[in-house]
RNA sequence: GGAGCGGUAGUUCAGUUGGUUAGAACGCCUGCCUGUCACGCAGGAGGUCGCGGGUUCGAGUCCCGUCCGUUCCGCCA
């Protein structure tokens, strides 16, 4: 090696030491006399000194350095007198007395700044086009780091568990995540693509038709679609398991402890909500939707929604009065404690986002000491209002919102509003992890876009609770998939499943949702044919690793735990990729392009 | 594909009602300075105000178009 030490390392113990240094010029403070450097590295900075008394040809040499510089520097360790120890630096007690100086390496001037003190927040696009410099600093260093011991320890925990890690193919054929694909042209066979996997789920499916009765794997997933602040372009990492002969409890029992264990040791959060057994909390579907008004609920807060259909069924306001009694309608309240001090411009911003989410209106009641103030009391009459407010529990100081459309619409903007309050409200608490399985999710739901079809609501490799039997006798709508998703803090985290290992439940399953035979075949004949010589009952799930590390550590850009992240349009202008090809490759892989 | 916000020095930003030579901080360069640690002091360089067009005596500023970035929706577990 070419140092005998780090420049985070050294202390008053090694003094009178002979060191060699190796690292960038971080800050140089030349003095005329007197050149103080700090030196830095990924363990830290140490301030290394430069005394022309002492050395004028190294001197002379050290006033030519520039930041960003790779030095080596040979020289003794000494104490800094008591006033002089820099209490900031967990090397400040010593610095290096330079008697020899090599430049590695020159440096241009660096696009940007690296110092953090001066708060100068560079674009993301710019700093992404230099990674390379903007990996320099601790930061991101700390981050890379921590993302591997994060990884290990899952890795750990499973092996320990003995689960197996398999690697499956890159160079696949679509699976049934419904992303877009990533498309490889095939050169042996033209006009064919490989598709990158959007997830292992055919291959870990196949691993348990295959014996392997617990695997797992960090997994690379590749989805074409639009990125998002907690959803990187392109690519992100899954730690996917699948385990056979096992039940539904089986999967989450395996992952709680992990996750638990995760909670700890990389976030400061502490873990709420947990039930008496210190298990997680399971939402069925109905009531988180019901309760919170979305399937991915943040439950570090109560606000919780509660339905008033009934209540105002023949009621004064038109408006209630008709969606109470209309089928597949609701009406349903949202009671936020300590919610009148809202301003009328926040009720505004609550109304836009009710409005976002296709509710016509949001009716309120600002509950008051001794009165009631709202523009709908007076159409509900005194005596049905003061009906909702002991029915929600509202106290003077507390506001109740109100949703009155389509089930669906009226979850969506309750609940979208309960986030809003709770983030105005400050009940976010960054301190707190609460955990949660959302379980019993409907196999199947009418189509949004078609009135009266049936599709999948989820995921089509779900084993329908109740299996065939159910499927032949009982309203698809009413039949639950054993199917779950975890959340933490209002952020989907996995979603898992018992799969569907039947190939006459799932050619039920699938004539429901209006596929043919044939149409089964042709997309996942792969699956049901293997299941038709001899697969175990299995079921697993997936992490998203990326995710969950970023909400334990409240990033608020996923693109920080990733060392070369695409931008938002999934460039890379490091290595300007995406890159046209050129002609020899093109014809190699028979592609003729239109121009255009 | 749609909506909001943005694009001015290397970086982060300011720029009034349209008005002289477009500013600040940091960075960069030169000189001075022997104890600083976000060193200090003096001086200097650095701009196609994203691009194109228009209105005007005059446009960074107003209008139209366009490109790029970003957040959200769509999309995606």
């Amino acid at each position: 090696m070419l140092r005998t030490h780090t420049c985070g390392e050294l202390k008053k113990k090694n003094v009178d030491e002979t060191v060699t240094l190796c690292g960038w010029v971080h800050r140089w403070r030349d003095h005329g006399g007197v050149i103080f450097i700090d030196l830095r590295d990924r363990y830290g900075l140490t301030q290394i000194k430069f005394d022309p008394e002492l050395n004028k040809k190294t001197h002379t040499l050290a006033e030519k350095l520039r930041s960003e510089w790779v030095i080596k520097a040979v020289g003794k360790v000494v104490g800094r007198p008591g006033d002089m120890v820099n209490s900031k630096l967990r090397t400040g007690e010593i610095e290096i007395q330079v008697d020899e100086l090599e430049v590695l390496n020159q440096s241009k001037t660096p696009p940007f700044e690296l110092e953090e003190e001066k708060k100068i927040e560079v674009k993301e696009n710019i700093r992404l086009k230099y990674r390379y410099i903007d990996l320099r600093r601790p930061e991101l260093q700390d981050l890379l780091d921590l993302k591997d011991k994060f990884i290990q320890h899952c890795r750990a925990y499973m092996s320990k568990l003995g689960f197996v890690e398999v690697q499956t193919p890159i160079l696949a054929s679509s699976s049934p995540e419904g992303a877009r694909d990533f498309l490889v042209p095939s050169r042996l066979h033209q006009g064919q693509f490989y598709a990158l996997p959007q997830a292992p789920q055919i291959f870990k499916q196949l691993l348990m038709v295959g014996g392997m009765d617990k695997y797992f794997q960090i997994a690379p997933c590749f989805r074409d679609e639009d990125s998002r602040m907690d959803r990187a372009y392109g690519e992100f990492y899954q730690l996917d398991m699948e385990m056979s002969f096992a039940e539904q409890d089986d999967i989450l029992l395996t992952m709680e402890p992990l996750l638990k264990e995760l909670t700890k040791k990389f976030s400061d959060k502490k873990l709420i909500n947990l039930n008496k057994d210190e298990r997680f909390l399971q939402i069925p579907y109905l009531e988180a939707m019901n309760k919170y008004g979305t399937d991915k609920p943040d439950i570090r807060f109560e606000l919780e929604i509660q339905p008033v259909t009934d209540l105002v069924k023949g009621c004064g306001f038109k408006v209630f009065a008709d969606m109470a009694t209309k089928p597949g309608y609701v009406v349903h309240a949202l009671k936020i404690k300590d919610g009148a001090k809202f301003t009328r411009k926040e009720i505004d911003e609550f109304t836009g986002i009710a409005n976002d989410n296709e509710a016509k209106g949001l009716a309120y009641i600002v509950v008051h000491k001794d009165k009631l103030q709202s523009p709908i009391v007076k159409f509900l009459g005194d005596k049905l209002a003061a009906k909702i407010v002991s029915e929600t529990k509202a106290k003077p100081g507390d506001i109740i919102f109100f949703g009155a459309d389509k089930w669906r619409i009226v979850c969506a903007a309750l609940g979208a509003v309960r986030s809003a309050s709770a983030e105005k409200l400050g009940l976010k608490d960054p301190k707190q992890a609460a955990w949660c399985w959302v379980v019993d999710f409907p196999m199947f739901s009418m189509s949004e876009i078609e009135d009266g079809r049936i599709d999948f609501d989820h995921n089509p490799f779900s084993m329908p609770c109740g299996g065939l039997k159910a499927l032949e006798g009982e309203d698809p709508l009413t039949i639950k998939a054993q199917q779950f998703d975890l959340v933490l803090n209002g952020f989907e985290c996995s979603s898992g499943a018992i799969r569907n290992h039947d190939p006459k439940v799932m050619y039920k399953a699938f004539t429901i949702a209006g596929y043919t035979r044939d149409e089964v075949d042709q997309k996942f004949g792969a699956l049901i044919s293997a299941f038709e010589y001899g697969a175990p009952p299995h079921g697993g799930n997936a992490l998203g690793l990326d995710r969950i590390l970023m909400t334990l550590l409240e990033l608020n850009s996923i693109r920080d735990i990733y060392a070369f992240p695409k931008d938002g349009q999934g460039r890379d202008l490091m290595m300007d990729s995406p890159h046209s090809a050129s002609d020899k490759q093109l014809k190699e892989v028979g592609i003729k392009l239109r121009k255009v």
